[in-house]
DNA sequence: ACATACTTTAGAATAATTATAAAGTAGTTA
DNA sequence: TAACTACTTTATAATTATTCTAAAGTATGT
């Protein structure tokens, strides 16, 4: 009955390591965001309205933000946030860093920056990770 | 009636040149938020209870949003977002980095901090600043 | 096929924020 | 000071993003 192919091994893989079976709604989501080349940066919203567009059928907003939790969970996807109380995800779960020009987000790798100077981490705390936003604005 | 001490002055002129008029309460909003010493990061919930927790007559939830946005976009603060659609803001205006730590926030001044490698800025764009986060942990 | 557990969904609820419009206050003028 | 006007405050409604709930649907094991 199901039909898996090497194509859609690692976006269920990532489903089912979040702990969800690999209904037909939460594969084509997994497969919409994880089978592309590029770094995505989305909003749940921005996620349900692209997808459902071209779906006779629409997902429910339930099913997206259960399944994006999911994974955000199990660590297939890295929560953000920009300066506008919404909630963004990023394919990109290493540490890296970014450019914000006018809401749109690139990706910088994380060996494009290095540092001189950093500070300690206060005691009895450790660092985390280290991460740089580069604002962009329009030359002149 | 306007009795106008040097101390007041500061917020005061913050509020004038916000477009505002320093009516009473958006006098000690303004007190309130800048006659300090350290940077005080907030948001307005926040802001709001802590002011009117110790009041009789309360400033309204819309006068807090208000004052805030005005003395935001007159750039007497700056609006940050950690990962939980919110907005926090910051007494702080200059470019700086900051520690998180599960949720406190703590200003790392801008000289704390040098890049012995950075990006350039994509075709047509310049880079308007560079802010670090430092994501801190507990030691083990 | 049946039982059970998991899933999807529509719609209600919540939280942060913004909008609306009526009542209050202040600055200016007569 | 009274009147006029513009600005301000506030309660409340509306909006947006997100989470919750509970009913109906689907899959899996026997
Ligand atoms: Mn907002
Ligand atoms: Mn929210
Ligand atoms: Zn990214
Ligand atoms: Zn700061």
């Amino acid at each position: 009955m199901h039909k898996m192919n090497n194509k859609n091994k690692t976006f269920i893989d990532k489903l089912r390591s979040s702990g969800l079976r690999p209904t037909n709604q939460r594969v084509e989501i997994s497969k919409f965001l994880f089978n592309r080349k590029k770094t995505f940066h989305f909003t749940v919203e921005e996620l349900k309205n692209s997808m459902n567009l071209k779906r006779s059928k629409k997902i429910s907003t339930a099913t997206f933000y259960n399944t994006v939790h999911a994974l955000k969970s199990a660590g297939h996807l890295k929560e953000f946030s920009l300066e506008n109380n919404t909630s963004y995800y990023d394919t990109n779960i290493t540490s890296h860093h970014h450019f914000f020009d006018n809401g749109k987000v690139i990706d910088i790798k994380s060996d494009k920056i290095t540092f001189q100077k950093l500070p300690e981490a206060p005691k009895g705390k450790k660092i985390k990770n280290v991460e740089v936003v580069i604002r962009l604005e329009n030359n002149n």
